[in-house]
DNA sequence: AAGATTGCCAACCGCTGCGTT
DNA sequence: CAACGCAGCGGTTGGCAATCT
């Protein structure tokens, strides 16, 4: 297709800003919102192409843009949600309120990969660089593991994109219910489309049931068994006998008892119904321990990176000792053999 | 003190996907 | 259904500041 490189124009200006050119910008904006940013150079008169102006304003002047140094909470959800969705940074940045996509991309390229990169793991995979250890052994699939999650979260959020579109579509006309604030899941336990960012609602649902699982068998929560699995006929076994979460139907049950429920895409929402929708723990009730193993995960990566200047091995790099420790926590919290990706 | 190197981040480039014609 | 225009996305670059030698 005929791509126009808008930026070649003869006299257009390029490279840094300067405090005139965001005067004339945010204040035309302010007035007369963004419209077309092919056309509002022009109208606000910048020397600049559309493009340049959009980036300016959504990475830097947008009014709600929040600027500075990361907290540990941004950056557990970067490192998590990477581990899931890899670099898709404007995905990961919809769930990082006032922070752009490039802010987080640089940020993860310069401070969280090299953290990652000096613990001796991939920041690409995830996994340990030499990750011989794990061959031949019964976990040898962490890689393959979060990276299923990744396709299945992927997966999902393309669903939900899609979902949304044809919300916004139906929006004159449709009823909307709405879930728990940032979880999707409503007290009904349905999975709703909204606008508020709904990361890692199937990871909650799934670790809904999970500890509900875990609450009705009366097992230790951190008992090392206690692992999510994938499973050959495409389903996600959530162990100790609990439930499997069928990705193709998406249908959650008690491994060989009855059905805890089932997700339902319909047309404008993703119902997670449930015969027990009662009992399901909601994310807000804080006396359920939901263990969750992105928050191992993240947890273990920040505490090394506490201890990244000072504690490695006399040579300097991250020790064997706790790249194992790492891992095997990881290995415990999500144990899944490779089948078939999902598919809504 | 000065040149070299490294780190950081704003901005750019080019590709992709979607909507329109 | 193909062509086109446009916005958005992720990768990359350029320039400045800080640090090192």
């Amino acid at each position: 297709m005929g791509r126009s490189p808008c930026c070649e124009k003869v006299g257009l200006k390029k490279g840094p800003w300067t405090p005139e050119e965001d005067q004339k910008l945010l204040a035309y904006v302010e007035e007369h919102g963004h419209g077309s940013w092919r056309a509002l150079p022009a109208r606000a008169g910048l020397q600049r192409c559309g493009k340049s102006c959009r980036l300016r304003w959504t990475n830097y002047l947008r009014p709600d843009i929040k600027r500075g140094k990361f907290s540990l909470q941004e950056e557990q959800t970067i490192i998590q949600l990477h581990a899931l969705l890899g670099n898709r940074w404007s995905a990961i940045a919809t769930h990082l309120p006032k922070r752009t996509d490039n802010e987080i991309k640089n940020y993860w390229n310069t401070h969280l990969k090299k953290r990652l990169l000096k613990m001796g793991i991939d920041p690409l995979t995830h996994k340990p660089k030499n990750d011989t250890l794990s061959l031949g052994s019964g976990q040898s699939n962490s890689g393959a593991n979060l990276s299923h999650m990744a396709q299945w979260e992927s997966a999902r959020l393309e669903a939900e994109a899609r979902l949304v579109r044809e919300s916004k579509m139906r929006a004159n006309s449709l009823h909307y219910q709405h879930g728990l604030p940032g979880t999707g899941l409503s007290s009904g336990s349905s999975l709703t489309t909204t606008t508020e960012p709904i990361c890692l609602d199937v990871l909650k649902a799934w670790q809904g049931a999970w500890s509900k699982s875990m609450k009705s068998s009366g097992q230790d929560l951190e008992s090392p068994t206690s692992t999510l699995s994938f499973l050959s006929d495409n389903s996600l076994l959530i162990p100790n006998s609990m439930a499997t979460i069928d990705c193709g139907g998406l249908i959650v049950k008690e491994e060989g008892e009855e059905d805890i429920g089932h997700f339902n895409l319909g047309p404008n929402e993703m119902v997670f119904e449930s015969p027990l929708a009662s009992e399901l723990p909601k994310p807000e009730d804080e006396d359920i321990p939901v263990t969750n193993f992105t928050d191992g995960f993240t947890n273990l990566l920040l505490e090394n990176s506490d201890s990244s200047d000072g504690s490695r091995d006399s040579d300097g790099t991250c020790s064997e000792y706790e790249n194992k420790n790492y891992w095997n926590e990881i290995l415990n919290l999500v144990n899944c053999s490779p089948s078939g990706s999902p598919v809504f």
